[in-house]
DNA sequence: CTTGACTCTGTACATTACTACAGGGTTTAA
DNA sequence: TTAAACCCTGTAGTAATGTACAGAGTCAAG
C-alpha cells in the first residue's frame, strides 16, 4: 500500500504542511499511522478530505461547520435533509452578511456623493456627518 | 471646568469601559489628565471622538482606519480628497466583499437545488459536490 | 557518505477587537 | 461611617485560522 508523507498531502491539497497539521489538532483529520521514525503516514483518502474542507471553506463554511459535516457524513442515522439544512443556514448566514455590508456601502456612497472631493477639512462632508450628533 | 470619569464617557458613547482604556492603548484617544487619585479626566470632546469612532466602524472603517482617518483630521495639509478617497478605498473594498459571499451564495444555491432534502447522504448532491475533484 | 530536503514536537506569534480578572485604592450616597 | 459603586494597573484570555520558529531526527540523491 502506498503512504504518502505529510508534505505529499498537503501539496495535493493545495495547503502547507503546518496547516495539515493544524487542521488534525483541530480533529478534522484523524491521527494517522506512524512510520517507525514517527512520520505521519497518510492514504488517499486524507487527500480528499482535505480538498473537501478546502471546498466546503470556499463555499464560506467555518472550520467548525466542516467538522460537523464531516461527523454527520459518518453517521448512519443521517439523511440529505441534515446536509441541506446546514447548506441553508449558511445561505442565510451570507445573506444577513450580504444586507449588513450593502448598508454600509449605502451610507459610505451617500456621504461620498455629498462630498464635492476639494477643499479643506473643516468642509468635509463626511467627516461633518462621522462627527454629528445620532440622527 | 466639567470633567467627565471614563465610565461617564463610556456611556455616553456606548462603549464599556475596558473599551475606552483598550481604545486608548491603541492610540485612538489621548491619554487624557489624571485626578490627585490617578483617575482619568475627560472633556466632553471625548464623547464626541468616541462616537466618532463608533460612526465610523459602522461604516465598516477598522480601527487602523479611523485611527488613520482622526490623524488625517489633525493634519492641515489634509483635504476633503484625501478623506473621499479613503471612503471610496472602504466602498471598493465592501465591494469586493459583497462579490465573494455573493458567489458564495449562489454556489451553495445551486447545491440546494440539486438536493431533493430526503433519502441517505449517499445520494446527497451537496456532499458529492465537495467530494468530486475540482472542476 | 554527505548534503539538502523533509519531518518531528512544542511553543509562540499574528490579526482584530475586545473582555475579564486580580488585587488593590477612591468616591458617593444613605 | 460604611457599603456599594467606581476607578486604577497589569496581565491574560477569547474567537478563528493559521504561520513561524527552534532544535532535533530522518530520508533520498549523487
Amino acid at each position: 500500500m502506498t503512504t504518502l508523507t505529510i508534505g505529499k498531502v498537503a501539496k495535493a491539497a493545495g495547503l502547507g504542511v503546518e496547516t495539515v497539521r493544524f487542521y488534525e489538532r483541530q480533529g478534522l483529520i484523524a491521527e494517522p499511522a506512524r512510520s517507525d521514525s514517527g512520520y505521519r503516514q497518510y492514504g488517499p483518502e486524507t487527500i480528499r478530505r482535505l480538498q473537501f474542507i478546502v471546498r466546503a471553506k470556499a463555499l464560506g463554511f467555518t472550520l467548525q461547520e466542516i467538522g460537523d459535516l464531516l461527523d454527520l457524513r459518518a453517521t448512519p442515522e443521517a439523511g440529505c435533509a441534515d446536509v441541506q439544512a446546514r447548506a441553508e443556514a449558511k445561505i442565510a448566514d451570507i445573506e444577513e452578511r450580504i444586507t449588513q455590508l450593502d448598508a454600509m456601502k449605502r451610507a459610505l456612497g451617500e456621504l461620498v456623493a455629498q462630498c464635492r472631493g476639494e477643499g479643506p477639512l473643516s468642509d468635509c462632508p463626511i467627516l461633518d456627518a462621522l462627527d454629528e450628533e445620532a440622527p
